[in-house]
DNA sequence: GCACGGATTGTGAGCGCTCGCCAACATGCC
DNA sequence: GGCATGTTGGCGAGCGCTCACAATCCGTGC
């Protein structure tokens, strides 16, 4: 009795091994593995056995040693910046997402500042934990380089920050994006549209500023002034004042929905009404933008399609292909009650 | 010519192993693994030779084999639900922030939706990484009996929609936030003060709901109306155009700042100023509820001292302390200009 | 010059799994 | 009946690491 409960307890010590249910089953351990990976060559009712063991002893295969042995993880890494922001959080858990249903486990981490030291240390989290491709989302200007830089054994695919280059990318078209936003602007009447953009040392941030210039320069016409804010609600509120002072700014791009949220803020203080004085358009389409006061015309991106292709891209990258491939997915602009027709004056 | 470079091409394949640092620096494995995990019984010199020889073979220790070997992944898993809500969000950051300081991994899998399948699943998903111990972060009332449901072999910490219970928990005292936000409200004249909760069913818009209650019951008041959301921007907006219709409602407690969000642009359009003729209180403090408008009252949480705490239970816990324990740390009220004295009528 | 104890280092046996290869068996054909 | 063929299953060698233990080194004291 003493030495059964004892036993027992030791077998829980340990859980069960292939070995274990091998012996329940009254097979080899080989065939167990079989089983576990779908080989053909087992029969019918050996397989049911087998199962039956399986549940009745609650194993699980330890994926530790089945890496050991093959050297494959299932698991591709992220490396992401600024994970608190909209964006970022979207493009992390659609990667995640599209990641999972491909049959790979997706492990985010994520940095802080964006030193080599900091993209360094946590490309090798990443490494350590055995990731067979690690997807970037970083859209510093110089994240490329600083993870090239690194040289890695594995493949790897942007999905921020796209330019056209020598890498596999997923993104979604800032320019296209920026472009639709003014144009829309611009076809209300308005003669120009002023820029509050993101940091300049973003690539989004410089993509948006360029669809914005693109916008006035197909019409003959000259981009309003231009002035650059960090993403913040904080930053927009600060440069959406100097705006309002103003009196011939009659539309505003904003680079981010959060900065759009200051912007308007600053414009109520200021006195002067969205859309009737001033008209605005954001980018992200956050949930909450549709409840601003009032409603803000922004840019809806598609974070899942997004999420899909880049983990498109890395199964393809893990299974050989290295010529690299830049795939963009367009924006929409999602028109509300913060942009209208010139006033005429 | 070839010999060595097909050679250098072989060597490449598999990265170099503890058996190629030793015979490079001329001692045994175990001499290298004693220098990986600190051991004090190497020679100075001896430890500066593995040193060098680990750099200049470009090594690094395989995790699985050492988990293998020991049984211990390092890594704490967490499973959390709406990870694209705020608070959801900055616990999930804050414990993996804390976790990499205190030496773990964390892994973080979100729940679509709470189902007990979709739970085991992330909890097996967990598993199958070896997580040490697993961190909880799913508000749903039903949450922690699903958990325990699933009779884990390793332990669990909760750290959200944390009641007094036989479990481990880290939190944050939802009901003392709510309170002192209706205090607020009730300092400022107001007699009693609605409230918009979250769903029902989660712990945190309960204990919302029941510190709202006690702070009227302490002052023998009356709670105001009780109006259900659903932690959306669009739910505040449809309650705050109801709240709008009532003219004796002064001031909302609302559960968190999107449904706040909401509620104030319906205030606007239905004509009622803010706080002139209604003051609003929300709960969570995301970085734009400065930029409302009006500027938002809110209540804020200590995240990532909540992260730390939550890990540190964790640590206890694998530790083999099992007396359960329930951290509670304190929310705080930011006063901003949503809400102001009652106006005298 | 030698035994002795502490400081260093080496040896070998797994951890649980997969892979390559071979053994056993059933089947079909001549 | 004997053989080639196809189907199932078993065996043993690692994967790279840590652990327990054994072996070696060194300076010391006599």
């Amino acid at each position: 009795m003493v030495a059964e409960s004892s036993q027992r307890e030791a077998g829980r010590r340990r859980s069960p091994s292939m070995a274990d249910v091998a012996a329940l089953a009254g097979v080899s351990h080989q065939t167990v593995s079989r089983v576990l990976n779908d080989s053909p060559l087992v029969r019918e009712d050996t397989r049911e056995r087998v199962h039956a063991a399986i549940v009745e002893l609650g194993y699980r295969r330890n994926a530790a040693a089945r890496l050991l042995a093959t050297n494959q993880s299932g698991r591709i890494g992220m490396v992401s910046a600024h994970l608190a922001l909209y964006g970022p959080s979207m493009i992390a858990s659609a990667v995640q997402q599209a990641g999972r249903e491909a049959g790979y486990d997706v492990a985010v981490v994520g940095v802080l500042e964006l030193s080599e030291e900091a993209l360094r240390d946590a490309v090798d989290r990443l490494l350590d934990q055995a990731v067979e491709a690690i997807v970037v989302a970083v859209a510093h200007r110089d994240a490329l380089n600083l993870v090239r830089s690194l040289s890695l054994p594995i493949p790897i695919v942007l999905v921020q920050g796209v330019c056209r280059g020598d890498v596999m990318a997923a993104g979604i078209d800032q320019v296209a994006g920026a472009r639709i936003a003014t144009e829309h602007l611009l076809d209300l009447g308005h003669r120009s549209v002023a820029h509050v953009s993101g940091p300049t040392d973003w690539t989004e941030a410089a993509q948006r500023r360029e669809g914005w210039r693109q916008a006035h320069e197909a019409r003959g016409l000259l981009p309003g002034p231009e002035l650059a804010g960090d993403w913040t609600a904080g930053s927009g509120y600060d440069n959406g004042l100097r705006i309002a002072r103003s009196p011939d700014v009659s539309a505003i791009f904003v680079g981010n929905d959060a900065m759009a949220l200051g912007v308007l803020k600053a414009l109520h203080e200021a006195g002067r009404s969205v859309p009737d004085d001033v008209s605005v358009v954001g980018f992200d389409d956050v949930p909450e933008s549709a409840f601003y006061w009032p409603a803000l015309t922004t840019v809806a991106q598609a974070f899942p399609e997004l999420g899909r292709r880049a983990v498109e891209l890395t199964v393809r990258a893990l299974g050989g292909e290295d010529r690299p491939m830049v795939e963009l997915a367009a924006p929409e602009l999602v028109v509300r009650a913060s942009s209208g027709p010139v006033r005429p004056r």
